[in-house]
DNA sequence: GAGATCTAACGATATGGATCAATACAGGAG
DNA sequence: CTCCTGTATTGATCCATATCGTTAGATCTC
């Protein structure tokens, strides 16, 4: 709505978004305040579309305010959401270093501000400071293990613990028994590879136990944790 | 059964171990020899475990001869298969830079060879030549993008299509149509997260509609691969 | 604020694939 | 060569959950 996809002329902007990253946390001001001067800044109005499969991608993208969702497309259709990215996060990343196009999808899922940085001045970073490659390398890692224990869950576990580990995490990565989903039911569905009627089930199930209480369509407060987990 | 376990003293051995595999093979002949001389070697015989869920890792493991096979154990004593590791590939890598403990367990599958590296070493060798960092991470964001696909259709892609699709993938990547399961049904099944009884009978039917052939359990022709891709 | 549209809830049914059980087929050990 | 143990096939049953159809809210738009 207001002043939408309008760069900030300010360098402050910039400042932030490269600030919060893990990556270039670990900087010196000056060091900061020269990446902060290789990026450029973006917004998106709800919906818009960052990148698309096919395109060829050759930016990283820093989340620095809302949230993007990266989904696939499969051939018969199906929507599937692979994660969505809160501020801090980045993407882009596989194609920066594969030199190959995107297979997925992002989409603002409200407004949104980020940065981008060009493929030539990340490399360029990566000669000059040794350690953001080691970030890069830290941050991969730990998303390879979520994404590897998503597998698992996947193939060994139902719909219903699924559901169930999902809330769960929700709760210990927001340090509260309040939690606020970040998607619809249906995106939800299609993260944890199901169906918006299944989690509407799951929930009301678990409601009934008094395990959990849903307040809006977003809000729900966890009551038992013990046997949510137990899941596990 | 012949020299098991006994380290090899020279230096050929380690040499084959680090030449081979992509994140070292861009080095000089000088480099090379450097960075062998700071690998030990390891044999292991047919179900030896290398590493256990637990453990704290400390090293790279570099695979030179034989099969691994990676796997994780959920709370019932389930265990699903992460991967097969073969001759080029490495791991160890997630604990070396999360300063974690192993969550998964690696078993040889037989009579293995393979090169370590320690933490410490690895680390010296990432700030002597940052290169090997960017290998790193290209193979990572490589890895990641296939466990991606892997959650993408295991949520999207019912049994059979999944089964299916893994003979497709299996053909293009040995580029042949003559393919050797590179496990047993169990585990492939484990893998592609159905049960062995489903396996049997997805390819029984698969060769009943004159898609593929098979010989014994682990050899299988691939006669009409456009039906097969179909599912994609 | 009213109509249109998108999202959620809920009941009924159908089905893919897990599970259980029994049999056949290796491959290794003596 | 024969026993034995682990692995694969095949059949019968059952259950979780997708699918379909409908109703009810919620949200957006003009």
């Amino acid at each position: 709505m207001e002043n939408n996809g309008v760069k900030q002329p300010s360098s402050s902007h910039e400042h932030l978004c490269v600030s919060i990253v893990p990556i270039f946390n670990h900087l010196e001001p000056a060091e900061l305040k020269e990446v902060a001067a290789t990026t450029k800044g973006r917004n998106l109005s709800k919906g818009e579309i960052l990148y698309r499969a096919g395109e060829k991608s050759n930016s990283l993208y820093i989340i620095h305010k809302g949230k993007l969702k990266v989904y696939r497309l499969t051939e018969s259709g199906k929507e599937q959401v692979i994660r969505i990215l809160q501020p801090g996060d980045f993407t882009g990343e596989l194609a920066l270093f594969t030199d190959n196009v995107h297979d997925s999808y992002a989409e603002a899922m409200e407004a949104t501000e980020l940065c981008t940085i060009s493929s030539e001045d990340i490399n360029e970073l990566f000669l000059k400071y040794p350690q953001i490659s080691l970030k890069i390398i830290k941050e991969f890692s730990l998303r390879l293990d979520q994404v590897e224990h998503q597998v698992t869950s996947f193939t060994t576990e139902d719909t219903e613990t699924r559901v169930a580990l999902y809330l769960v995490q929700q709760a210990e990565s927001s340090q509260s028994k309040e939690i606020r989903l970040p998607m619809s039911r249906k995106d939800l569905a299609s993260f944890l590879g199901t169906t918006p009627e299944t989690i509407s089930r799951k929930l009301a199930k678990f409601e009934d136990k008094g395990w959990i209480q849903q307040y809006d369509q977003r809000a729900i407060r966890i009551l038992d944790i013990e046997n949510l987990s137990i899941y596990k």
